[in-house]
DNA sequence: GTTTCAACGCACTTTTCGGTAACCTCAAAC
DNA sequence: GTTTGAGGTTACCGAAAAGTGCGTTGAAAC
C-alpha cells in the first residue's frame, strides 16, 4: 500500500482497474491458503500435476487446478506439455516467479519465530 | 510447512492442535485483507481506534475491531488502556510484532516488483 | 474389453471473510 | 437535556474461497 490513504481510496473506486498498492498486489499474487505452499514446492524443481497434489494432500483437485491458473495468470508459473517419455504436462517456475523464493523463505522463518514464540 | 508431507497430514488428523506448518502459521498470525496493513500502521507508532480506522478509511469498525483481536491474540499488538490526559485505548505493537516489519516490508517490495513486472 | 493413471471440468455445497446497519455505554462539551 | 466523540457489540448478508463428488478424454497395461 502506498505511505497515502487516498492511494487506497483511488484502489477502491477503480475496482476493474490493476491495483497500485503493492501489498495488495502481492496479496493477489500469492494470497491464498495454497498459492505460497504450492509456489514452495515449485520451486525446488518442475513437477506434474498430480505430484504436485500428492505432496499437499489436504488440497483438492479443483483448488489446485485454479491455483495453478492464478499462478500462471500472474506470470509466476508456466504449464509444459512434455512428448517425452510420455505425453504429460509439468509445471515449472518462471523467471519472474522465481523472485517469490526469497519471500516465501522470509515468510517461513518468520512463520518459525513466531510458532516458537508462543501459542 | 514442513518439507515432510507427513507433517501436512499430521496437521490435518489434529485440525484442533496449533498449526506445525510455518507458513500457515505465518498466514493465520497475518494473513487476510487487513492485518498486514493494520501492523504496518502501528509499526509507525501507537494510536487509537479512531485514529487507525481514519488511517484506512475503507475499513469497516467491525473487521477493525476484529483484525485488532486477532492481532493481539497472536501477541502481535498490545492493548493499553491510558489514563491520561483524557481515558482512552491505544494499541501499539508488542516487542514480537516488531519482527514482522521486515516481513511487510518484503512483502511490500516484492509487491511493487511484481507490478513493475506488468499484467 | 476392463482397469488404471493422468489431468482436469463442472455442479453443487460448505466455510470463511469482509461489509452494512442498528445499537450500546461512557465521557465531555454545549 | 442534547450532541458529539470514543470504542466498540451484534444480527444479518453477500461475496469469495475452499471443498465434495461425479464425470470426461486419452493413453497404457492387463
Amino acid at each position: 500500500m502506498e505511505t497515502r490513504p487516498l492511494g487506497n481510496k483511488a484502489q477502491l473506486e477503480q475496482p476493474a482497474a490493476p491495483t497500485r498498492c503493492p501489498l495488495t498486489a502481492a496479496l493477489n499474487a500469492v494470497g491464498g491458503k495454497w498459492s505460497m505452499v504450492c509456489l514452495y514446492w515449485l520451486n525446488l524443481g518442475p513437477r506434474r500435476f498430480n505430484e504436485l497434489q500428492r505432496l499437499m494432500p489436504e488440497i483438492s483437485h479443483k483448488v489446485l487446478t485454479e491455483t495453478l491458473r492464478n499462478l500462471e495468470q500472474e506470470s509466476l508459473i508456466t504449464r509444459v506439455d512434455c512428448m517425452a517419455p510420455l505425453p504429460h504436462t509439468q509445471y515449472r517456475v518462471s523467471p519472474h516467479g522465481e523472485s517469490v523464493a526469497p519471500l516465501i523463505e522470509a515468510v517461513r522463518q518468520w512463520g518459525h519465530q513466531h510458532l516458537a514464540h508462543g501459542p
